[in-house]
DNA sequence: TCATTTTTTTCTAATTTTTAACAAGAAATT
DNA sequence: AATTTCTTGTTAAAAATTAGAAAAAAATGA
């Protein structure tokens, strides 16, 4: 059903969490630290990750912030394991980007029927392919498909074209893009966005990608 | 029910009102300080920005000037938060373009009637697309459309048309038009507003834009 | 290390915006 | 009615902004 990475240091909630949820049909990975759960996380590319708050090195709210940093992850669900009492978690929580937060102790029927809430309100997991107008890109292989053929794509070529085709014939204003694809405190020349437009358009083709001088680029979806 | 941006330099104030927006069913989105606050506006577009005055690097009365300079945005609203004691703040920050004001120490329930009763007396949001006689105005694709095809506009042309289709038949005078679409601050000469009206008229037709001598230009919705 | 990817730099081209000079038209004044 | 004055229209060209191309430099990673 769905890929969900669980990052947790106690080995007890991991494995009840691991087994419950595979059995409920999910792809489960486990990760003991927030190190190690941010590696995780780019290898798998879950669509969601139940994280928990009080950990030893990195805590859960660093974690997701670190998360939320991540060009392509701004929309990975993410989901806290809190301990009772903790309810200051559960604001700074939601302010660092969490969708949702489960108290501990858990109790495995109450968190399957919240994952799956929380998987259906996000619809599909967006790392799943997107189709437009003979392309095809798929965020789990980092391929892009044009007219069949396959393109592998640099990585911040992959995420600018990801992120002009998630909404086709949207503007992209510059510094939007900049803060999507680059984060937002990383500082950049003026033209490198240019320079990975004309890549881009090199490689899927000119007419894909139109200017709107002055303000940003635009992925079109027909032929104007 | 409304978007909401946060901008403000202390977590603890970032999160209470975080938390307590999304409970009241608001779509949150916060940030530290007023140069990501000015990009998470473009980006989401938010109805209502809550602006801290008193924070490092750029304070809550250059951002709202920004806010206001920036096209499209004049109409967002924004309120202050201001520590008590900070008159002049309150003083300054209406005349930089706010909409209200609250003090610190925020509680809660009086923030939530106050957003309630700005966002009424605002009605709704206008980052929708503009309708009228034949003349699509869509900002989000920056495109404008004219019986079925589809123009591209510059950008300045673009917002001024934008302003004038915003309220068809209404004179816009020619300093507001200055405000509005150029910045409060920027000078340029007589004749700028003209030659755009020329060109806007040249592509959209000779009769929409309707020159009111002494006055300003009106965007007619019916034929005279 | 070496190859690849990413960023910066520089130069050029294109577009947009503004200016300036003058024409034309309306309103006011005589 | 004629003249002056004020405001806007028109045009061309200059200025400023913005983006594209190419290549080199830096960073990254195998």
């Amino acid at each position: 059903m769905a890929r969900i990475l669980v990052i947790d240091d106690e080995e007890d909630i991991r494995e009840l969490l691991t087994y419950n949820l595979k059995k409920d049909g999910h792809e489960v990975y486990a990760s003991e630290n927030g190190e190690q759960g941010l590696i995780a996380l780019k290898e798998h590319k879950p669509d969601l990750v139940l994280l928990d708050v009080m950990m030893p090195g990195m805590d859960g709210i660093e974690v997701c912030e670190s998360i939320r940093q991540m060009p392509g992850f701004q929309n990975t669900l993410v989901c806290f394991l809190t301990a009772r009492g903790e309810d200051y978690s559960q604001i700074a929580g939601l302010d660092a980007g969490a969708d949702d937060y489960v108290s501990k102790p858990i109790k495995p029927k109450v968190l399957i029927s919240r994952i799956s809430a929380l998987l259906r309100r996000k619809g599909l997991p967006d790392y799943e392919t997107i189709e437009s107008k003979g392309l095809v890109i798929n965020r789990e292989k980092y391929l892009v498909e044009k007219d069949g053929t396959t393109i592998q794509l640099p990585r911040k070529e992959f995420e600018l074209l990801a992120l002009l085709t998630s909404k086709p014939d949207h503007v992209f204003e510059r510094d939007v893009i900049l803060e999507k694809v680059w984060g937002s405190d990383i500082v950049v020349g003026d033209r490198t966005i240019d320079v990975h437009i004309r890549k881009l358009r090199e490689k899927i083709g000119e007419s894909s990608i139109k200017t709107v001088k002055g303000i940003g680029y635009k992925y079109i979806e027909e032929e104007i």
